[in-house]
DNA sequence: GTGAAAGCGCTAACAC
DNA sequence: GTGTTAGCGCTTTCAC
């Protein structure tokens, strides 16, 4: 209950909707129905509504979102993961993810949770802490851990990019982009010599990983109608640069040179390469066709050209949006796949 | 007040600290002390700490935030406003952030305001509905804006990048890190013909923007140390591709070519760029020194070597949260500049 | 057309 | 060692 009389003034006091009552004369219901946009309903009269905005502009009324949300029960809180913030393509997200939440006047809260199982549980145990509305789980390593948690707590919530079997998901037709890439990579190379680099090669991704397991099929199904394919010809080093270095540079030095092409399942994993195939001489690396099942705005301007696969960033949001939104209600834990584009590198 | 005799059992309903504290046959304060840590200093014996803390386990019970943040008034929540998500200065600027609100059991909330002042004072004031209890202005049009509401409602706030008038500000040492890049440029580049190929041009920036006005310092107080500076050389056409593009298009159009060097502002104004550089023959690209006051990893292995500054984003960071902290409560408004590095092209 | 009052879920002062 | 209770700032039902 409010204490009705205070020993300081009004104006002294935080301005809530009582001091602004105080100072209106009038009731903070109808101060709270007037701030909240609820008052024509209320019949409230223009004259008290005019008189009770003036003063929150005055004294720079804002509402305490925490005491409204509890009031409510809603937060106008959404939330997304990303594994991290400096990779381009969840960089992209996030701004789609901004716009898309910000026409919605929801307050979105995007965090980073670097590929880490348990972290990404334990932040969306925060979140759901904040009573956030809605979840994108973008990206994750374990999205059916994420989802349980939601689901306890009766948070909506969609995966995208990497798919999970407890939510709905949206996702990147990697299977058929790396096919794509993969049939350019055999239409535009040239037979080497000796035999050993007479091969196709995919390296970087996560063995575990649905995605790069999609990529991997595209690849292999397409390498297949061609030639045989051998198992070391799948080289899942992980998301890192340093890493994909090392495999790089330790095949070249297998082969004695560079193969006839090579997928690298993303942008990190061709800086790494890059790293090396700089010092390679140009003719060197004319040898070798390079693609990438990822997007970067650089990777079009390197010593070589490379084909590549841009992720359809709005359409990935639109649809999990769409799924968010409800407008899918129909369909039992709908599995969307988006087409990523194809850039070619000349 | 709580009623005490509810119709539906304790289980049956959301698990707050009033259900658990009906099933552990116990009180609601003792339930809210051994849930949040405090219960040691309330000497609650071992006994009941163990029997509740099994009870929301099973449970699941998730504390409410907004509820507990209300009557704590405090949020836990930091807030950060940035440009864009898009752009790797920034992507690594929120990771960093991330980190370190985790480290001090802060939730972050990064928002993106796209360089519009207006967009940024309304972000701020949401921000600051939910209670956020500080703020990271990053790389804002208009900081000064920010603080006047940030100080209004008593929030601790720092610029970053950009800094203002109002607040504490960190930023990078640009006219140091400009005049670096001039003193390359002027070293390594060659007499070009005609005379009017033969100088210096700053492209990118925005000329109102602190940044941009000590690196454009930076460049011309280098440039004048060896040759006489004509307006036309700086040319502030914004942080946006397709600006620069253009812009240096119609440059090299007017010059009959590529000048003697270029100082590009951002990454961003460089991916512009390079749409037109890649057009080029490698001997004409050759002829001219390119510089730039932002790094992306990719810009390392482009068809021409392109030298750079890299922000000491971590640094910055630091310095930020330092000043949060509130470490430095001795030096009134600090202004903190912390140097960029060097990465050569070469 | 407006006001009184209950209560969202939690914490903390105070009581015993 | 534990329970009772006021109240954080707001929304909303109900009363007039």
């Amino acid at each position: 209950m409010h204490k009705v009389l205070d020993m300081k003034k009004a104006s002294d006091r935080k301005t809530t909707i009582y001091a602004l009552a105080e100072l209106a004369q009038t009731s903070s219901s109808t101060v709270s129905a007037i701030l909240n946009g609820t008052w024509r309903q209320r019949r409230i009269s223009e004259e008290t509504a005019n008189r009770v905005q003036a003063l929150a502009l005055e004294h720079r009324y804002s509402v305490n979102r925490q005491a409204s949300g509890l009031r409510k029960s809603r937060s106008g809180l959404i939330g997304m993961i990303i594994p991290t913030h400096e990779d381009h393509f969840f960089g992209s997200m996030s701004q789609v993810f901004d716009e898309m939440a910000r026409t919605r006047h929801l307050q979105p809260i995007v965090v980073s949770t670097l590929r880490d199982a348990e972290l990404e549980v334990a932040t969306v145990a925060t979140l759901i802490s904040y009573q956030i509305e809605y979840l994108v789980v973008a990206g994750a390593t374990a999205p059916d851990a994420v989802s349980e948690v939601c689901q306890h707590h009766g948070v909506k919530h969609v995966n995208v990019d990497l798919p999970g079997t407890l939510a709905p998901s949206v996702t990147s037709d990697n299977y058929w982009g790396a096919a794509q890439l993969t049939a350019i990579l055999i239409a535009r190379s040239r037979p080497q010599h000796p035999p050993l680099r007479d091969r196709l090669y995919f390296i970087g991704g996560i063995a575990g990983d649905y995605a790069t397991r999609r990529r991997v099929q595209g690849f292999a199904d397409t390498v297949n109608q061609q030639w045989p394919l051998e198992p070391q010809q799948i080289r899942n080093c992980g998301y890192d640069a340093a890493l994909a270095e090392t495999d790089l540079r330790q095949l070249c030095a297998s082969l004695g040179g560079l193969p006839r092409g090579i997928v690298f399942a993303s942008s990190v994993v061709l800086e790494g390469a890059i790293n090396y195939l700089k010092t390679l001489p140009l003719e060197e690396l004319e040898r070798c066709v390079f693609c990438c099942c990822d997007w970067n705005p650089f990777a079009s301007y390197l010593r070589f050209p490379v084909h590549m696969t841009r992720q359809d960033v709005s359409g990935l949001m639109e649809a999990a949006f769409q799924i968010i939104d409800g407008q899918d209600e129909g369909a039992p834990r709908p599995f969307v796949e988006v087409l990523p584009h194809l850039v070619l590198g000349d």
